[in-house]
DNA sequence: TGCCCGGGTGTTTTT
DNA sequence: CACCCGGGCA
């Protein structure tokens, strides 16, 4: 019980709370990481069997990481018997275990959004219609949210709002998309990734043996970061939870930042209504950052209306102020960065493994690489799942899948032709039109092409043959060998290797490397950490693959500035934190600033950004930069303005910063069109043009008076009068206008 | 059957 | 700018 002295006295209580519903509201850096752990030791303290607790996390590094401290607390052996890790990865592993039930094989393949994408591309051009008009990413899009809204295929023609709403939209055949599409992914014998949750609904109402026996199993339910949960894992936590309701959820609304996904704020806003006699905790207290960042934090949220008032506070010392800098374009925004760290860690301040970019986009990294490494500053990029989304580890994979499951019709097409093997477009178009006629998958096509009449010539079919057999060859393994040595086989036997040591092009050496990559990576998971561990199989390895993301790969150890969207940083912290590309259009998004929900969902995705920081925050915004190939201008962001300026400090660019880092010449030749900022099309550079008196239209404050101009032409500063907003000052060379009069 | 080139097109965020 | 797709050519 000595853990707990280690609490404050509302994590204590929280920590301590056994039975019944509860909520624990946690601001940034409570330490509810700690509270959930130490609550999971003391269930197992007093009694709790580890299996029945089911304990559901955002990443899969978030479970890791609890399961650790768990052990560290009772010990690794009882530790590994709880049931922990993200929704998509611990239902995946229910949906298994009773594939059956649902018809599915029980090595199911779960396609990522590639395959999506791709799979609907073929319906999309199969039913002739427009690819322009049904573009797969918007496509998916709708199918995903209607799957999160437990909306099936039927269901969902058969809603008038939502059909309505297509045919409005010109896209009235969204409908039977979304059909063929299920029944694809069913033919192939694959989820994506909404089926892992949608299906587990349907286990688990539609299977009432089955829900009862998850029922009585998991007594426990632990959800962090419920305010990021969508309603298809609301309603599966809710019909898991109901015969105890012994669930304990952990959020902070003012961290919810997952809309897009169908996540719903009012899953955690709305906990009471489900559950009455529920015990509120509330942790204020931060223990993470300086009261300069937990305070301008505070007057950030003020501003969102949708929120459950809470007052975080920190002992903390108050610190630095958090640094504002304007700079010129987005390679200068690099170069002052790299600059910045450069400095701080010359000068004895933390190490590169201390400072973190967090940028908006993930298409704003190149010019910090570039800076980086131009003054050999180590980082590393967390980019979504880059890895895995390599070619050739795609092709390594496909091999996997289709051993583990023959049908899956996307690494079918993969690999049928990989290496090169005679069965080009004409076999596979063959092998498609039979599938389709007869409603089966490619594979039970080419394993018989004369029984469902495939016009085959004889010198592919025996080429076929070879492959399947191949196929089958690997699949006796799949579930029963060490998987490293089967991955060793399938790439061997494959000739994927061989190909590769050919090196026809340079980058087959890199390539090669990151199959040898794949392949450490798989006998490090299929050995096991501890020993002890039973040597897991190939079809486990593809369970974890697919649901895996470099955000999981997050780890201290590397000496290495870390470069991550925002959204990846959830949950994480350093010391010194840059909040990059401040800018209107791009942070808020220009499109998440037309409805209030969006605005507020952008400022709460702010907040989560500076509560990363520790000791050091810096706010970075360039004047131009480009975006879509083009040189863009944009103000600066207006949650700048909404930052307690106490808590600010803001710099200039230094006169000699600007020789290296001129404005572009575009700047001074053009009238400035085109850029999504610019709303008025004829709002261009009036330094030179104004007088006292006139009339101008400015593209966010409107229309205006200009009442007084100081300072010689090129460096005018005028001072307007906007009936809107009142007096402003404005620096003519940046102020897009339109003179009026 | 496979490769190269050109045009068109689009970028938010992710399990 | 960077990617993807389709078309044309070897």
């Amino acid at each position: 019980m000595n853990y707990l002295k280690e609490l404050n006295e509302e994590q204590k209580k929280a920590a301590m709370h056994i039975e019944g519903p509860m909520l624990i509201i946690a601001g940034a850096g409570s330490g509810k990481t700690r509270v959930l752990t130490f609550r999971i030791a003391h269930l197992i303290d007093s009694g709790v069997d580890p299996f029945s607790i089911m304990a559901l996390t955002f990443t899969n590094k978030a479970a890791k990481e609890m399961k650790d401290r768990i052990a560290k607390i009772i010990g690794s052996g009882e530790a590994r018997n709880i049931k922990m890790g993200t929704f998509h990865s611990v239902f995946a592993g229910i949906l298994r275990a009773e594939s059956d039930r649902l018809n599915y094989p029980t090595n199911f393949t779960i396609y990522d959004t590639a395959d999506s994408k791709s799979l609907l591309r073929s319906i999309i051009k199969e039913m002739g219609l427009d690819d322009k008009v049904y573009r797969t990413g918007s496509v998916l899009a709708r199918i995903s949210d209607a799957k999160n809204k437990l909306f099936s295929p039927e269901a969902y023609m058969a809603n008038y709002d939502i059909t309505a709403d297509d045919f409005a939209s010109g896209k009235p055949k969204l409908g039977e998309i979304y059909k063929r599409y299920n029944d694809r992914l069913f033919r192939s014998g694959a989820m994506d990734f909404d089926d892992l949750l949608f299906n587990t609904n349907v286990l688990l109402s539609k299977h009432a043996d089955v829900a009862y026996k998850y029922c009585h199993q998991f007594q426990f339910i632990l959800v962090d970061e419920y305010q990021d949960t969508n309603y298809s894992q609301y309603m599966i936590v809710k019909q898991l939870a109901k015969v105890h309701e012994n669930l304990c959820v952990v959020g902070d609304d003012a961290q919810s930042i997952y809309g897009f996904r169908g996540a719903d704020i009012n899953n955690i806003l709305n906990f009471k209504k489900d559950y009455p006699d529920y015990k509120l905790f509330k942790l204020e207290q931060n223990y993470r950052s300086t009261q300069n960042i937990v305070k301008a934090a505070n007057s950030i949220i003020a501003k969102n209306k949708n929120q459950i008032r809470k007052e975080v506070w920190t002992a903390n010392d108050s610190g630095s102020r958090i640094i504002v800098n304007r700079l010129l374009t987005d390679n200068h925004e690099g170069h002052h960065v790299a600059q910045s760290i450069h400095k701080m860690v010359s000068s004895g301040e933390g190490d590169y493994r201390d400072y973190a970019v967090l940028y908006r986009t993930n298409a704003q990294t190149r010019p910090f690489e570039e800076a980086f490494r131009k003054i050999n500053i180590p980082y590393k990029i967390y980019a979504g799942t880059s890895f895995y989304q390599r070619k050739e580890i795609k092709d390594v994979i496909a091999y996997f899948r289709l051993s583990a499951n023959h049908h899956d019709e996307e690494s079918f097409k993969r690999v049928i032709n990989y290496p090169a093997r005679g069965l080009g477009k004409t076999t596979l178009d063959n092998l498609t039109i039979s599938g389709h006629e007869y409603g089966v998958s490619l594979w039970e096509v080419a394993m018989a092409p004369d029984k469902y009449r495939c016009a085959i010539t004889s010198g592919a079919k025996s080429k076929l043959n070879e492959f399947t057999t191949m196929i089958r060859s690997f699949a006796t393994e799949i579930d029963t060998s060490d998987g490293f040595k089967l991955a060793h086989r399938i790439t061997n036997e494959s000739g994927i290797i061989r190909g590769l040591r050919e090196l026809k092009e340079p980058e087959d050496q890199g390539r090669l490397e990151n199959v040898e990559a794949l392949l450490a990576g798989i006998q490090e998971f299929t050995q096991g950490s501890e020993s002890g561990d039973e040597v897991k199989t190939l079809s486990e390895f593809l369970i974890e693959v697919a649901l895996l993301t470099d955000a999981d790969n997050v780890s201290g150890d590397e000496n290495a500035v870390k470069m991550m969207t925002i959204h990846a940083s959830k949950g994480l912290e350093f010391d010194t934190v840059y909040i990059v590309g401040m800018e209107e259009n791009l942070f808020p998004a220009a499109q998440s600033m037309d409805t209030r929900e969006d605005l507020e969902e952008e400022r709460r995705l702010f907040y989560v950004a500076v509560t990363r920081a520790r000791k050091h925050l810096h706010l970075c915004y360039a004047t131009s930069r480009f975006r879509f190939g083009q040189l863009t201008y944009n103000e600066p962001s207006r949650f700048l303005e909404e930052v307690d300026p106490d808590y600010l400090q803001t710099f200039e660019t230094k006169q000699e910063e600007r020789q290296h880092f001129p404005q572009p010449l575009a700047r001074q030749l053009r009238p400035l069109s085109a850029t999504k900022t610019t709303t008025s099309a004829n709002a261009q550079n009036v330094s030179g043009k104004l007088t006292p008196g006139m009339e101008v239209l400015h593209d966010r404050f409107g229309k205006g008076k200009v009442l007084k101009l100081e300072g010689k032409v090129g460096e005018e500063k005028a001072t307007i009068y906007f009936p809107k907003e009142g007096e402003k000052q404005l620096l003519l060379k940046f102020a897009r206008l339109e003179i009026l009069n």
